[in-house]
RNA sequence: GGCCUCUUGGUCAAGCGGCUAAGACGCAGCCCUCUCACGGCUGAAUCAGGGGUUCGAUUCCCCUAGAGGCUACCA
């Protein structure tokens, strides 16, 4: 067979060559240790966090050597694209603050000089090189109809692959020049097939940056190199255009483990040098039978990047909560650098966990907390504005009204050296201050009415607004103690029957009253911003 | 079914042949305190199981089990 012959016929119009294309993919000039990755996403309409961890790890690789992180649209299945896709996936990016070096824009601009970065667009690039395997002998046609009888056909390919564990040659990888020649006379399209070189005996071994060794079996199947339509299906694209793009480290999800010997063959098929891989694991759930499973955006909200905007967690917190769990040094290294920024973390490709970890909303509203905590009043006020301005703009309109009442309420037990720490998200804050916002409702128990009613009667009566803590303090004590309440901790622990409460049963009256709620910021300093008119009023128990 | 990956407390995890097996979150208790917090201290809780190798295994090897993944003209 002339192979030669077969590959003018199949691409008559295809005269770039790999030399061509190679002319205009020079190597990229890089210092030793720059890693050049990057983030491929499938315009699918929604951000998974999978998708999002392996990005993060391939952005962290290449900015804490100084490298290239590019990102790549892997438009080949039309199918599945979404309309607003790309865009989604840069308002991401935006939202989290990554920075892509290169990229096309959604205008179609091209920035750096390895694109098109969107794989529909390179199709003359993919052509060339399949037309050149063709020529060689290491590819064929395939006629095979995917549609008729594709049952059949995979399950016949599926038992005899099974039966003997060997190989699995496509029939239309033997078919003569004039059989190829009839199919194309008949206006017939063509997918092309790598014609594998194994017989799946044949054993390889690859390195993977997070594992180790792999031993696998070598690839054995005659994969599909180009669909019917001419683009590439994902393993085809990733040799060329990672090659082509200079890719250092492919970051990847585990689940691409299992077809790597594939991928491989086709590196060595098209004469390419290997790519490292760093195959990253899937972030995980307990699901109802108390398996893990790998978390998803049908079942679990916080699968969906937006979903922690939509609640308004810090994106900051978010990152940082991902490097937690991707990178085991990084709790570490934040314990003793409090207050550096996330970026001078020197994330290590060694301490990157091996294991899928098990998604902890109760471990990121911590870390979200410590961040919320270290920001001034005006900044809680800020972000919990611009949320809702997006998320709820009714409460937006209220707080852009009441500027000035909402940023004292931000301002509640914050700064100083001992910060509260208890929101850790903008959505919460409506809920947490709601007694600010409006009349209490109760929410807590109240465990002895009249008691509650007495103390409050007594309390509430000719109040004025205390001048400092000491003052508000002092009066509650007071009060506190005509009634039969004990002023000293200590007297009331060693005989609580002797009393009617305790100064914190007093104040946890005046708080019920004032909040509703057993937890709440300084009392002082709710009394201050309500105003004694406000307070007296709560103060009256019908 | 076959192939591959993973397995230290509830969760994230340190550990890379030699200790009472770090730390964080969460949980419980105590202390501090003029309330709520913050903070501090203490506690409960882990090497999946079985074989080897070794003077000695959480650590190395094998087997078993469990979990996850792949087995498309999807990525």
């Amino acid at each position: 067979m002339d192979y030669k012959k077969l590959a003018e016929l199949l691409y008559p119009n295809v005269k770039l060559t790999p030399k061509d294309i190679f002319e205009k993919f020079p190597p990229r000039s890089l210092k030793s240790g720059e890693v050049v990755s990057r983030f491929a996403p499938s315009p699918t309409g929604f951000m998974h966090i999978g998708n999002f961890f392996q990005m993060f790890i391939s952005y962290s690789l290449c900015k804490v050597t100084n490298g290239v992180f590019f990102l790549r649209m892997e438009d080949t299945d039309a199918k599945r694209e979404v309309e607003g896709a790309r865009a989604f996936i840069y308002e991401i990016l935006d939202r989290f603050g990554i920075k892509v070096d290169e990229y096309q824009t959604l205008e179609g601009i091209d920035i750096g000089n390895y694109g098109p970065y969107v794989q529909s667009q390179r199709k003359e690039i993919y052509e060339a090189f399949a037309k050149d395997l063709v020529s060689r002998g290491k590819a064929f046609p395939c006629f095979c109809k995917k549609t008729e009888g594709k049952e059949e056909i995979l399950k016949e390919r599926e038992t005899k692959f099974i039966e003997n564990d060997e190989c699995e040659y496509d029939p239309c990888r033997d078919l003569t020049f004039e059989e190829v020649k009839t199919h194309l006379d008949n206006g017939e399209a063509f997918a092309i097939r790598l014609r594998t070189k194994n017989t799946g005996k044949e054993r390889i071994v690859f390195h993977d940056l997070i594992k180790g060794e792999i031993e696998a079996k070598a690839n054995a199947k005659d994969v599909i190199l180009l669909k019917s339509d001419g683009i590439p299906p994902y393993p085809f694209a990733h040799a060329i255009d990672d090659t082509l793009m200079g890719t250092n480290v492919v970051v990847r999800g585990e689940e691409y483990i299992s077809s790597t010997p594939v991928h491989l063959e086709i590196f060595e098929a098209l004469g390419f040098n290997p790519i490292a891989y760093c195959h990253n694991p899937s972030v995980c759930k307990i699901g109802e039978n108390g398996n893990r499973r790998k978390i998803s955006k049908r079942y679990d909200p916080e699968a969906k990047m937006l979903y922690y905007f939509e609640e308004g967690y810090p994106a900051v917190a978010v990152l940082e909560y991902l490097l937690n769990i991707v990178n085991s040094g990084f709790e570490m290294w934040r314990t003793k650098n409090p207050d550096a920024d996330w970026q001078d973390f020197k994330f290590g490709i060694n301490d990157i966990t091996a294991v899928a970890p098990i998604f902890d909303i109760a471990k990121l509203n911590d870390i979200s907390k410590n961040i919320i905590a270290k920001m001034s009043a005006e900044e809680v006020f800020d972000n919990w504005l611009k949320w809702a301005k997006e998320f709820k703009p009714a409460l937006a309109k209220y707080l852009e009204n009441n500027r000035e009442y909402a940023n004292k309420i931000c301002g509640i037990d914050r700064g100083g050296l001992k910060p509260r720490k208890d929101i850790y998200k903008w959505s919460m804050i409506e809920e947490y201050f709601s007694y600010m916002l409006a009349k209490p409702k109760l929410v807590d128990e109240i465990d002895n009415a009249s008691n509650y009613k007495e103390f409050l009667t007594a309390y509430g009566k000719d109040f004025k607004l205390p001048s400092d803590k000491d003052e508000w303090f002092s009066k509650v004590k007071t009060v506190a103690e005509t009634l039969g309440y004990a002023t000293d901790n200590k007297a009331y622990k060693a005989n609580p029957e002797g009393y009617k409460g305790n100064t914190a049963k007093a104040c946890e009256y005046i708080r019920l009253a004032l909040t509703g709620k057993k937890n709440s910021p300084d009392i002082y300093e709710l009394m201050t911003i309500l105003g004694e008119k406000e307070v007296k009023e709560r103060l009256t128990i019908k």
